[in-house]
DNA sequence: TGAATGTATGAACAACTATTCATATAATCG
DNA sequence: CGATTATATGAATAGTTGTTCATACATTCA
């Protein structure tokens, strides 16, 4: 594709050349924010907090939510590809958990800065 | 909006019965989810990560990504919403920052999950 | 084996979002 | 004042995404 956008000039100089050798690269922007992107609806996010009560079932957790069956394996899919979740089969069963400490800590910064907001 | 989707019958009743008095209210959800979302974006990413390393006006921000300034100015805004970065004026210039400390720690908090990931 | 049950998945569609373009606002300077 | 510069913003658009529907796959059991 061909950029032909107008990008403007520093008007900082020193700044912005200094930044521009120390800023992370750009696979590891674009990693971190598909990260945060998973996390960022609130299907997920109720899935989460409900695996961090107890490992459940597909049918469970759409039952607890209210959604069907297809729309929570969808999702169950797109957490399991980033690591937040896994799967055990118990016979017909899929048993789904947090894949490990990270969620729930991840979780608890987010929650942490919503209410740092609230306080103002 | 009329619901005419079929929801599934829980497996394990007692599990969904405990958890759905458990769980955090919709409202918390949608609003974690939110937050979310706003980390969710490779442009916004970019911009927290270089006011990590320096205030920066928004030319210089565009510059340092390779953006156009209504661009960079867009996603300030919702950063902003999301007090996620603050602004103060100086002249005709805004000066942009972090708006707390909150922010390092969660992006920081993001990237040990990434660095995790790749260890297996 | 065939029926029943639990889960996964592809396609389609509606809703949302990030960027661009044009333009408005705001501040400085001659 | 008018010109210039920095930023903000509304509208349009292209790309993305979450849910639904239909159906496939997998496992158990009679």
């Amino acid at each position: 594709m061909e950029q032909r956008v107008n990008i403007p000039e520093a008007i900082h100089g020193g700044i912005v050349r200094d930044a521009k050798n120390r800023m992370p690269e750009e696979g590891f922007c674009h990693s971190l924010a598909g990260f945060f992107k998973v996390l960022g609806d609130t299907t997920r996010v109720r899935i989460l907090l409900a695996l961090a009560l107890s490992e459940m079932c597909v049918a469970d957790i759409a039952c607890l939510l209210g959604m069907t069956q297809s729309a929570i394996s969808h999702q169950l899919r797109v957490l399991r590809q980033a690591r937040l979740v896994k799967a055990r089969r118990m016979g017909k069963i899929s048993l789904y958990s947090l894949d490990d400490e990270h969620v729930e800590s991840i979780v608890a910064e987010g929650a942490k800065h919503l209410s740092h907001g609230d306080r103002r």
